[in-house]
DNA sequence: ATGAAAGCGCTAACAA
DNA sequence: TTGTTAGCGCTTTCAT
C-alpha cells in the first residue's frame, strides 16, 4: 500500500511552500500567483497522482461537501427515481450522498439524523418522513439546511416540495364522476403519513364538491401502505356497502390489493367496480386490467430538492420557496368504466 | 447556531486534560482511568451535549467508518435489496454508506471509484458492474478493501459474491426439458455483463447436456435487460425458427418484452410458446401469465458482501472465501406447459 | 508573489 | 492514573 501524495510531497517536489502549493492547485485563489510557478506544481501534482484529501479538507473547512438523504425505505419503488433526481444535480457540484432507511420508524429516524449530524453533512434532504418529528426541526434551527420532500413540517421555515396530491385526487374523483359513479369509497393510507392525510382530505372534499353527503362517504383506512392492507380496506368497504361501484385508492399498491378482494368477491375490475390508484409505479402498465392511476414527478423532485439545499448550503442569505408543489397527470388505463346500472 | 462542544469543552469544563476526556469516553480506553473521573466526564459530556467530531477523528486514525456501494441503478429492482443487505449488517456496525450510480459506464465507473477514495471511503462493496474494469483492481491492489457481487474479477483476489446462475439456468432447462420442449431458445444478456455471459454459457451447458446439438441452439443477444430488447430478441428468434417452443430468457424484463411480442405475433403463452424469466423482480407474480423465473437472494447477497468487508477492513490478515455461489430457487408460475404437439 | 505559522478536533506515543 | 506533546493534511491569516 503506497501511501498517499500530499500536499507536503508536491512542495518538497517543487521547492515550494505548502501554502504555495494549496494555492496553486485552487483555481480560486491561484490568480495571485505567477504562471509558472502554477504550472510547475500541477505538473507535480498530476506526475505524483495527487488526490487532496478531503477529510483533512473538512476538518479545516467544516465543510464534508456530503448531504445526508433520508428514506423510508429504498426498496419502494417511490424512492430511487428520488435519489437518482437528487443525485443528478449534487453529484456535479461535488457532493455526495449518504443514504440512509428510516423503515418509517420515530427511533430510526432520529438516531440516523443524529448519525448524520455527526458525520459533519452539509445538508439533508428528508424524504416522506413521519408527520410528526421534533428532531429535523431542531437540526434545521440549529442551521442545518434541510429540505423535506412530500412532507410539510407544520410552523416551520423548512422548505418542502410536494406532489399536488390534492389535485390528484380531484382528477381521480371527477374522472370516476365523469363515468357516472356515486358510491365512490375511499382505500384511505395510514394517517400519520402526511401523503395518508392529504389524500384522504382531498378525497373528502372532492367528494363533498361532487355534493355527496357526509354519510355517504365510505373511508377504510389502511395501517401501512401495502397490497394487504388494501385487501382488508377492501373489503371492508363492500360489506359496509355492497353497492359501492368504485374504490378510489390513496395509493398504486393499496389499488391492486383492493384489485384482489374484488376477484376475491367475484366481482370483475372494471366491469362490476372501478378502481384506481396513485404513484403510477414502475410495470404497473402491465398488471391487469391496467390501473387508472395518477403519476407523480419522483425524479424531478429530487432535482428541486437538491437545487434548493444546494442554495441553502452554499449562500448565507439564500431563500428559496417555502412550498413547491409539483404537477401531477392522470394515467388513464383500463381500471375504471361507467357503473353497472344500479340494483333497485 | 450554537458552536459544538468539543473535547476541549469537557476538559475545560472537568478540570482534567483533553487527552483524559478522549480517553474516558472511548470504552476500549477507559480501563486504565479512575472511575469517578470517567464518570464525571460522562456527565460534563452528557451534560453539555457533545457529539464526537467524525471528521477529526478520520483524519487522526485514517479511518472514516464509511464505505463506498457502487450499483449501476438503484432505479433498478434488483439492487435495493441488495442496498438494504449491507446497511443491515454495516449499520449496526457504526458505518455509513455513500451511495453511487454507475449506470454501467466505464467513464462514470473510474471517476464515481476515485471520487469515493478521495473520501477516504474504507472499503468498497461493488455491484454487477462492467466485467472489464482495471480501476477496481488497482484500487485493490493499492490495499483497499472491495468486495464484488454478481462479479467475478478474473485473476484478482477480490472476493466475490454470486448467485448460482448457472444452476438458475439449468434448473430451468430441465424444467422445460421436462415438459417435453425440444425446441428452446435463449434471450441472452449482454454479453458484456457478467450475469449475460455467465447465463449464456450455462444455457450452452445445459443444452448440450441436453443433447441439443450447436446448430440447434438458437440464441439472440440482447444489448441491454430492458423489455424492448427482449421484445426484439424475440422476435428474432421467432424469425430464425417459427417452431421454437420455449424462450428461456436471462432475466424477467427480457422475459416480459418477449411476452409481448408473442402477443404481438399472435401467439400464446404458454400455450403456443412457453417463457422463463431469471431473478423473480417485485409483483412478477401480478403480471399474466405469471411468469415463471429464478428467485435469486439479494438482501443475503448485500449480507454476506458486507460482512467480507467488514472482516477485510478489520483485520489486517483477515481471509475470506475468495467465491461465494449462493443457491438460487426455481419458482414455477404459469408460463411454462407443454408444447403444443409439433407440426409436420 | 510567496513563506511562516497557526489550528480545525481528535488520538497516540511517551512521560511522569 | 493522568498530562504533555506531536501531528493527521489541509486552509488561512499575517508577514515579507
Amino acid at each position: 500500500m503506497n501511501k498517499r501524495v500530499t500536499l507536503k510531497d508536491i512542495a518538497k517536489a517543487t521547492g515550494v511552500h505548502v501554502s504555495t502549493v494549496s494555492r496553486a492547485l485552487d483555481p480560486k485563489r491561484n490568480a495571485a500567483l505567477s504562471d509558472d510557478v502554477v504550472d510547475k506544481i500541477r505538473g507535480a501534482a498530476d506526475q505524483l497522482g495527487y488526490r487532496p484529501n478531503r477529510v483533512a479538507y473538512s476538518l479545516r473547512t467544516n465543510r464534508t461537501l456530503t448531504i445526508g438523504v433520508m428514506i423510508p425505505d429504498i426498496t419502494n419503488t417511490l424512492f430511487p427515481p428520488i435519489v437518482r433526481g437528487i443525485e443528478s444535480v449534487m453529484e456535479p457540484e461535488g457532493y455526495a450522498s449518504i443514504l440512509v432507511n428510516t423503515d418509517g420508524q420515530q427511533g430510526r429516524e432520529v438516531a440516523l439524523l443524529a448519525t448524520l449530524r455527526d458525520r459533519g453533512v452539509d445538508g439533508i434532504v428528508h424524504t416522506a418522513a413521519l408527520r410528526d418529528d421534533p428532531s429535523i426541526i431542531e437540526a434545521a434551527n440549529a442551521g442545518l439546511p434541510v429540505v423535506t420532500l412530500n412532507r410539510k413540517i407544520e410552523g416551520s421555515p423548512i422548505p418542502y416540495i410536494v406532489n399536488d396530491d390534492r389535485a390528484g385526487i380531484a382528477m381521480t374523483f371527477a374522472h370516476l364522476a365523469g363515468f357516472g359513479h356515486k358510491r365512490i369509497a375511499h382505500v384511505a393510507g395510514p394517517s400519520d403519513l402526511s401523503t395518508g392525510q392529504l389524500r384522504r382530505e382531498a378525497f373528502e372534499r372532492a367528494a363533498q364538491d361532487h355534493g355527496m353527503r357526509a354519510d355517504e362517504m365510505i373511508i377504510a383506512e389502511a395501517s401501512r401502505f401495502d397490497e394487504d392492507e388494501g385487501y382488508l380496506c377492501a373489503l371492508d368497504i363492500l360489506d359496509r356497502d355492497a353497492r359501492t361501484t368504485a374504490l378510489l385508492c390513496a395509493n398504486d399498491r393499496l389499488a391492486l390489493g383492493a384489485l384482489r378482494a374484488l376477484s376475491d368477491r367475484g366481482l370483475a375490475c372494471p366491469k362490476d367496480v372501478s378502481v384506481s390508484g396513485f404513484n403510477d409505479m414502475p410495470f404497473l402498465d402491465m398488471i391487469p386490467p391496467g390501473l387508472t392511476t395518477v403519476r407523480i414527478r419522483q425524479f424531478e423532485a429530487g432535482q428541486v430538492a437538491a437545487n434548493y439545499l444546494l442554495k441553502l448550503m452554499q449562500e448565507d442569505d439564500a431563500s428559496v420557496p417555502l412550498e413547491t408543489i409539483l404537477p401531477v397527470e392522470l394515467i388513464t388505463r383500463h381500471s375504471v368504466t361507467a357503473p353497472r346500472a344500479e340494483s333497485p
